[in-house]
DNA sequence: CGGGACTTACTAACTGGTAAGTAAGTGTGG
DNA sequence: CCACACTTACTTACCAGTTAGTAAGTCCCG
């Protein structure tokens, strides 16, 4: 990388600030393209006129469609998580409430929400380059609930005097697949059909049922079991 | 057409059942390729060759791709219907008890589940040609199932002392899409990740937990809203 | 003057769709 | 029972458009 005579190189600072610039503005281009159209149907004729280049342009920047898709996926993550800068990811009851509060914001997003959709819905057909970064993205957000509900859980217990029995992991992680399922699931309805669906609202209530139905843990019935 | 001298002409009973079988065997195969890849990433030929025939046999027996794609779908409502010949979709607690036992089957069905979560998740991109069908089958799900709901609600208000509250409709459309909307994203999560979500188990949690929150009524907390 | 940011030009593969031709079957009149 | 007319089910061949990707050249900034 840096130039071996030269103890600090002025490449460190490496000329061109248009470079990153301009990446950027082609990562948000194709954010837009593929979140609209999905990854397949987007092409990258789409993404390169969006910012008045060629799609050779395009590929100069990022080499393959492939790894754009890459590097569209990693800058969502980089930037939903500059977005809670410093605050970490809240823990216990203030998760689900950041969840729900998510879901509110997300109702006036109606273009990221739809990306999300698209690429997710998209990812589960056969040798889909975006599988395994949604399926990671659901592990770690499985285990992020279960473990928020984990939390509220003991504080409840400690609390309250209802203590004696515990909530086994295997329903935690049901609870938490529940939650993010029917997130997205209600995306999905909610952009098909705005007005049949109150995403926000929905949400809010479906989270709050999982919730109580977890805290009442393994006395309540099961009359579909 | 008809020779104006027959009356009943016999051509009425037209011929060739081999058409049909053809045509069917045809929308299996486009099933299968739109259900794995796509709609837009499944190609007529892919769907041809499954058949042994050229493309362009296809498309004598369906015009365009976009009416396959209708047949498809328009095939898939014919069978599911069939498939419970005779008894009528069940209402009240049994509808319920149907959607968990359909779950449970689904878990053995990993094709169908794809198919239907691949052309769901594909059909909030733009203008995509099976947004109405999707969009229709929600409401009409919905509907069903905030029926059901309010028959589990007045069976339960008439047998036990607990009346006097009312469910208002909007709680039970909300309760509706939940359902659907968790069905729906436990099987995304589940086609990712099998061995990370137990579809049957985690979907009967659900259900019975906005089951349960539906009923609880108004009087429940909703610590999140 | 060097190198990065492009563009132009091209390729090879593939898309859905069309047109025309062929082989086989069906129905009918004699 | 056969010949003729017609239909169906394709195939082959082609089209125009679009795709991702490559190679080579040009321009401009530092």
């Amino acid at each position: 990388m840096a130039d071996a005579t030269t103890p600090a190189p002025p490449r460190t600072r490496p000329a061109r600030p248009a470079r990153a610039q301009r990446r950027e503005e082609i990562l948000r281009a194709a954010t837009r393209v593929f979140g609209s159209k999905g990854y397949h149907a987007g092409s990258l004729v789409d993404v390169a006129e969006q910012v008045g280049i060629t799609h050779a342009g395009v590929l100069h920047h990022f080499g393959s469609k492939d790894k754009l898709l890459w590097e569209v996926l990693e800058y969502r993550d980089r930037v939903d998580v500059e977005h809670l800068e410093g605050k970490h990811i809240p823990g216990g009851l203030d998760l689900f409430r950041h969840l729900v509060k998510t879901a509110r914001i997300n109702a006036d997003r109606r273009g990221i929400v739809q990306a999300y959709s698209v690429l997710t819905g998209e990812s589960v057909t056969d040798g889909h380059p975006a599988a395994p970064w949604v399926t990671q993205r659901f592990t770690g957000l499985r285990a992020d609930i279960a473990q928020a509900l984990r939390e509220v859980v003991d504080e409840r217990v400690a609390a309250g005097g209802e203590d004696g029995f515990e909530i086994p992991d295997a329903d935690l992680d049901r609870a938490a697949s529940a939650v993010i399922g029917v997130m997205d699931g209600l995306q999905v309805q909610w952009l098909l059909d705005p007005e049949a669906v109150d995403l926000a609202d929905t949400t809010a209530f479906a989270i709050e049922a999982i919730l109580a139905a977890t805290l009442a843990g393994a006395q309540r019935a099961r009359p579909l079991a």
